[in-house]
DNA sequence: CTTGACCTGTGTCTAAGGCATAGGTGTAAG
DNA sequence: CTTACACCTATGCCTTAGACACAGGTCAAG
């Protein structure tokens, strides 16, 4: 199979084979005479691995110690459940900080509804983020 | 002010202050004689409103149209309240991308409870994530 | 004058591919 | 056989928002 045929079989595009291929997480059979790459069955069951490891968010990186450990004839299951384990810890994280923003931007709407849009007053950009308190006093910095 | 001394004042790296000098959106009001970039008061206060604008997850690309706007006399607000609109709808986005994967993973943190660890099996590098189904012919490709 | 702490600008690196480019291949029509 | 055209390839640059490393400049103390 040449590299698109590759990325359809899997519905994956053709540049993401190439990236794995130049990272080395497949390798193709041989290059073809005209320098297209060959892939056989087993680069695309590992094409096939790689993006369900994906789907689940996994990195590259931690894709390749996977793959590594499992070419050495190990089981890859340990690392493989170290991994999520940090994943879905990473994922909580995101989840916290998305859930932090959208909060912060619901109360910023909030807070600027009733605003007007002001012009800017020479010392200021937008009003409704820096608001209109001028405590630049408190921040004390000798002028330039 | 210096590089240094303007980061600390707003309580960020020299880095940053740099790089939001580079793609200018602060303008050093003269390099000194040695090479040193000299801020003024208005360079740090537009830095003062890029860092509170970051907070809100605000692009620096994004940060620059508000910029170019005000320094053209408009009124930025109108873009500020656009962007932070649309900034509320990626964020939903990431939530409830994270959300899914939170999920994901966790059930597949489940399935894998009782699961064992196997070796790999030549066709596979790890069941846990491939599964044990053989349903490779489905995919029904050419193999080579 | 020298040491050392601190500072500077510049250049390189990050994740995971996307996109553009220049050129090769294959097939159908003329 | 040649041309046209669609499709394919490999390569290299671009992306975010800075972080980090490096070589050299500056300044006060000794």
């Amino acid at each position: 199979m040449k590299v698109t045929e590759l990325a359809r079989a899997l519905n994956t595009t053709p540049d993401t084979v190439r990236y794995y291929t130049k990272i080395r997480l497949i390798m193709p059979l041989k290059s073809a005479e005209n320098g297209y790459k060959i892939y056989g069955k087993q680069a695309q069951q590992r094409l096939k691995f790689i993006l369900s490891a994906r789907q689940l968010d996994f990195s590259v990186a931690e894709i390749k110690d996977i793959l590594v450990e499992a070419d050495k004839g190990h089981t890859a299951c340990p690392i493989v459940r170290k991994i999520i384990e940090y994943r879905l810890a990473e994922t909580e994280k995101q989840f916290q900080a998305a859930l932090r923003l959208r909060e912060k931007l619901k109360s910023a709407i909030n807070d600027w509804q009733d605003k007007p849009d002001k012009t800017p007053a020479g010392h200021m950009i937008c009003h409704l983020i820096e608001g209109d308190n001028r405590d630049d006093a408190q921040i004390g910095i000798n002028n330039e």
